[in-house]
RNA sequence: GGCCCUAUCGUCUAGCGGUUAAGGACACCACCCUUUCAAGGUGAAAACACGGGUUCAAAUCCCGUUGGGGCCA
C-alpha cells in the first residue's frame, strides 16, 4: 500500500498547485481550493504555484485571468514562483505576487512533445470515428443494458489507413490505450477509493496535436512542475483515474491526491451563480473584509480541533493541517460571514477603517474630495496621517468637510457596520442637505403632535443658548438629561427620556435607529441641529 | 442510468469504543444594558437519518437501506 505521509515535519520539497479555467469570475469555492494549497505549502515551508488551464479557447478569456490574479493578491494568497513577464523587475526587487502565472496556453510545445512519445510508442492512437458512430453504438449498448465505454475500434488501424485519414484531413481525437486494472487512491482526506478502468474505456486525450484535453494537459504539468499535492474540489475525484493513467503510460510518479468537500449552496447542490453572489470581487465591492472572507472558507470543512473561531491567515498557516478537512460538502453560510466580518471591522482602527470607508462614500458622492488629483485620494496608504488628515470634502449639500470630521462620523457607526457598504445608507443624513421622513416617526410611544411640537419647542429653545463652544456631547447630554426631567413630568413620562431624545434623533437624522443624538448633534453643529429641529416642525405644521 | 463520494442542533462543526444525560460558533428566542439600532453581558431552545450486526460498552467499528452530492453519459 502506498504509504500516506502526514508530512508532519517541514517537508520543504511540498509543492502545490492551484490551477483554475479562467472560465468565469474567481469563484469563492476555488478561493477556498487555492487557499488550502497556499496554507498546506507554507505549513510546510514548501513552494505555491498558481497555473492557468486556458487550453480551452472558447470559454477561456483574460478578464477572467485579470480577475483570479487580483483577487488572489487583493486575498493576500500569493504564489512562489513562475514567468517573470517584466523585465525590470528581473533586475529590481522582485518579491513573491511579482510573478505571472503559468499558463498552459503557452505551453502546447510540451504537451505536443508527450502526445507524440504516445502516439510513437503506440500507447496512444489516432481516433478517426464520427460523433455520430459513437453515439449510434452508445445508444445500443445503453439499449441492451450495458454501460457504454469506447469499443477501441481505431486501436486496429493500420499504419497506411491511419496516414490516409490524416492525408485526406480526417478529423480524429488522440485516445490513449486504456488497460484494464483496478486504480487505487489513496486520498488524504478521504481514504482509499478504488475504481475500475473498464469503466472507462480508451479515453480521449487530445482533440489533435495541439490541443490536449484538460485531464491530460494537467497531468503534464503536474510532473513538469514537480507538484507533490494535488489538492482541489471534489469535482475532480473522478477525474484522478483518468490522470493516473497517463501519469502510468508515460512512467511519471503519482503525486498525493487530496479532494476538498464542496461548498454548497442553500439548497445543498455546488454552490453557483443561481444561489447569488459567488465571486470573491463581488464580496469585495460589498464590503467584505479579505479577513473575514479567509475566515470563512478557511472554516467550512476544516477546523483546528479546538474551539478557535476567529483565525488570521498566519495563524491558519501555523494550525492548517490536511488531516483535518472534514469530507462532507458545506453549506456556505452567509450570515455567519456577516459576524465575522463585522467583527474585523470593530477591530480596525479608526484611521484604517475610514480609509475603507471612503470610496463608499465617495462613489454614493455623498463626498466628493477637494482636491487636484482625485485619484490620490482613493489610492492613498502610507501617508494616511500626515498627508489625509489635512484633507478636505465637499458633501452632497455642497459643505466642505474635513477628514477629521469624517472620521468622527464614521467612528459612530463602526460598530454598527456589518458590510463597508452599508456606511453609505447609515451615514448619509450628515451630509444632504434635506433629509426625508414620515412625520409620524417623530413621535415617542403616545405622544400627540401637540407634545411633540411643545418638545421640539423646547428643544430649539435650549439648545440655542448653549454657546457654540460648548456644543458638544458631554454638555449636550447634562443638559438635555436636566432639562428631560422637566418635560418628563409635564408629559407624564417621568424616567422616560424617550419623549425628548427620540424626536430630537429623527429630527436629526430623519432615521428610526441611529448613533446616539448627543455625538449626532456635536458633528452637525449648532447651526444646522437647530435647522433641523425647525425642519421638524414644519413637517408637523405642514408647512 | 453507470461510477464515485457523503450523512452529529436550522447552518458550520467538536467527538476518533467507556471522563458525553453530545461541547463550541453563527442564526433564532428571552432577559440585562439602553432614547432607537448596533455592540456587549446572561440564559433558553435546538442534533447523533434508519435498520441490522461486532462488543461488557457505539455518535464513534462493519454491513445494508434511505437521503444528499459530484462526475460521466
Amino acid at each position: 500500500m502506498e504509504a500516506i505521509s502526514s508530512f508532519s515535519g517541514k517537508n520543504k520539497n511540498v509543492r502545490t498547485r492551484f490551477a483554475p479555467s479562467p472560465t468565469g469570475l474567481f469563484h469563492i469555492g476555488s478561493a477556498r481550493t487555492a487557499l488550502f494549497n497556499y496554507l498546506f505549502a507554507k505549513k510546510e515551508e514548501g513552494s505555491f504555484i498558481l497555473r492557468i488551464e486556458d487550453t480551452d479557447k472558447e470559454r477561456s478569456n483574460s478578464i477572467f485571468e485579470n480577475d483570479i490574479i487580483e483577487n488572489l493578491k487583493w486575498l493576500g494568497i500569493l504564489w512562489d514562483e513562475g514567468p517573470v513577464y517584466n523585465e525590470e523587475k528581473i533586475n529590481g526587487k522582485n518579491f513573491i505576487g511579482d510573478y505571472g502565472p503559468y499558463r498552459q496556453s503557452e505551453r502546447t510545445e510540451i504537451y505536443k512533445k508527450y502526445l507524440e512519445k504516445l502516439l510513437e510508442e503506440k500507447k496512444a492512437y489516432y481516433c478517426f470515428c464520427t460523433p455520430e458512430e459513437l453515439e449510434a453504438k452508445r445508444q445500443y449498448q445503453i439499449s441492451i443494458g450495458n454501460p457504454y465505454h469506447y469499443d477501441g475500434k481505431c486501436a486496429g488501424l493500420s499504419e497506411k489507413e491511419i496516414l490516409d485519414n490524416l492525408k485526406q484531413g480526417k478529423k480524429y481525437v488522440i485516445r490513449l490505450k486504456v488497460p484494464a486494472k483496478k486504480i487505487e487512491i489513496n486520498d488524504l482526506i478521504r481514504g482509499k477509493v478504488e475504481f475500475n478502468t473498464e469503466l472507462l474505456g480508451d479515453i480521449i486525450i487530445a482533440k489533435d496535436l495541439n490541443a490536449p484535453l484538460f485531464n491530460f494537459s494537467g497531468a503534464i504539468d503536474d510532473f513538469e512542475m514537480k507538484i507533490t499535492h494535488v489538492i482541489r474540489g471534489e469535482d475532480h475525484l473522478s477525474n484522478t483515474p483518468k490522470q493516473i493513467i497517463i501519469q502510468e503510460a508515460l512512467g511519471f510518479y503519482r503525486p498525493y491526491y487530496a479532494h476538498l468537500p464542496l461548498i454548497l449552496g442553500p439548497d445543498k447542490s455546488k454552490l453557483s451563480k443561481r444561489h447569488g453572489a459567488v465571486s470573491v470581487s463581488e464580496y469585495k465591492k460589498d464590503g467584505y473584509l479579505k479577513e473575514a472572507l479567509i475566515n470563512m472558507i478557511a472554516l467550512l470543512g476544516w477546523n483546528p480541533g479546538n474551539e478557535k473561531e476567529i483565525y488570521s491567515l498566519k495563524e491558519l498557516i501555523k494550525d492548517f493541517s490536511i488531516e483535518k478537512i472534514n469530507k462532507s460538502g458545506a453549506i456556505f453560510n452567509i450570515k455567519k460571514l456577516d459576524y465575522l466580518n463585522g467583527f474585523y471591522i470593530r477591530q480596525k482602527s479608526i484611521n484604517e477603517i475610514t480609509e475603507l470607508c471612503l470610496p463608499y462614500l465617495i462613489e454614493a458622492r455623498l463626498i466628493i474630495p477637494i482636491i487636484k488629483e482625485q485619484e490620490r485620494i482613493l489610492s492613498f496608504k502610507n501617508s494616511f496621517e500626515k498627508e489625509i488628515i489635512q484633507e478636505k470634502f465637499l458633501t452632497e449639500s455642497e459643505k466642505e468637510i474635513s477628514l477629521e470630521e469624517i472620521k468622527k462620523i464614521i467612528s459612530l457607526y463602526q460598530e454598527r457596520l456589518k458590510k463597508l457598504s452599508e456606511v453609505v445608507e447609515l451615514t448619509d443624513f450628515f451630509f444632504k442637505k434635506e433629509i426625508k421622513y414620515e412625520k409620524d416617526l417623530l413621535k415617542w410611544k403616545t405622544m400627540t403632535e401637540k407634545d411633540l411640537l411643545y418638545v421640539l419647542d423646547k428643544l430649539e429653545e435650549i439648545l440655542s443658548k448653549i454657546e457654540e463652544k460648548d456644543f458638544n456631547k458631554d454638555n449636550l447630554k447634562e443638559i438635555l438629561d436636566l432639562e428631560s426631567e422637566k418635560t418628563g413630568k409635564e408629559l407624564n413620562m417621568i424616567g422616560d427620556r424617550g419623549h425628548l431624545l427620540w424626536p430630537l434623533r429623527v429630527a436629526l437624522t430623519g432615521k428610526e435607529a441611529s448613533a446616539g443624538p448627543f455625538e449626532i448633534a456635536e458633528i452637525l453643529g449648532k447651526d444646522e441641529t437647530i435647522k433641523r429641529i425647525r425642519a421638524a416642525k414644519n413637517l408637523i405644521l405642514d408647512k
